[in-house]
DNA sequence: CTAGCGTCTGTAGCGACTACAGACTCAAGC
DNA sequence: GCTTGAGTCTGTAGTCGCTACAGACGCTAG
């Protein structure tokens, strides 16, 4: 017996090929991020855009773009090809925005890299992690 | 006129001295990471120890250490001496986790600005980041 | 007496999901 | 034909760590 070969999926595979979580995907359509689907019977029954689009917002996400972003990212990729200026803006704000988390994230590394390792060392009573936490500041 | 030196001080004060927010202090306190403060009226009044208990909460969150952790923590400096090691496990399995992070942030940070450079040198029609998130997976 | 600041409680919103509960559809096996 | 099990549906509530109100109350200075 020969599988009708149709042209959609169901969500399933859409979530596998994608490796975006079911959920999501359901999520993204209630939030506007994806086009509501058409339907077989009460399924929702995707296309090869979909699987297209999809990919291209979990791309985005993995590069930590915020949804608001994405959703502006996909308006210009549909766009057209004078938009580029405006993508590599989105880009370069965002990219400062990596990396003054990495800078923050860096400091408490330090921090507690350095009293974990006098943690190690140290055979005083006291605890040089409780210590940092309870100094008084300093200006 | 003298000014009574009273020994408690409001929320705002608390507030000022730890740069804790208001909202954020009544939200530790519902939350139970703040014990229910004593009232003079209606009013919130507030001891030394509270502002001792709240810059350490601020400390460790400062360091990114989850409210639970923050919790954990506060009750090991109560504790006594001998939690040192608990402390210890407490700040290196949160380590990893930054350093996580980190890692994360770097991969974004890496094409991030590998196409945003690409797109200032390219005068080509397409745009270098838009490709990207276009691409096919790379396995 | 009133203006203005500080404080109160309670609730709702943020971002980006995640996790159900409870109903349904559908194909395959017996 | 009937059951079983996987897949899907909708709708709602929870997560984390705050933040932002609304609307009422208190307290002091001018």
């Amino acid at each position: 017996m020969m599988t009708v070969s149709r042209t959609t999926i169901p969500i399933g595979e859409l979530s596998q090929r994608t490796g975006c979580n079911i959920e999501t995907i359901r999520y993204y359509e209630r939030i506007g991020l994806l086009p509501v689907p058409l339907r077989r019977g009460r399924y929702r029954a995707y296309g090869p855009s979909d699987v297209r689009r999809l990919s291209f917002v979990r791309r985005a996400r993995e590069l930590g773009f915020p949804i608001d972003s994405v959703r502006a990212l996909l308006a210009l990729a549909d766009g057209g090809a004078a938009s580029c200026a405006q993508v590599r803006d989105l880009a370069s704000e965002h990219l400062r925005d990596v990396r003054v988390k990495i800078a923050d994230l860096r400091r408490m590394e330090q921090v507690l890299g350095d009293t974990v390792e006098a943690c190690e060392a140290d055979d005083t009573v006291s605890c040089p992690l409780l210590e940092t936490l309870c100094a008084s500041e300093a200006p």
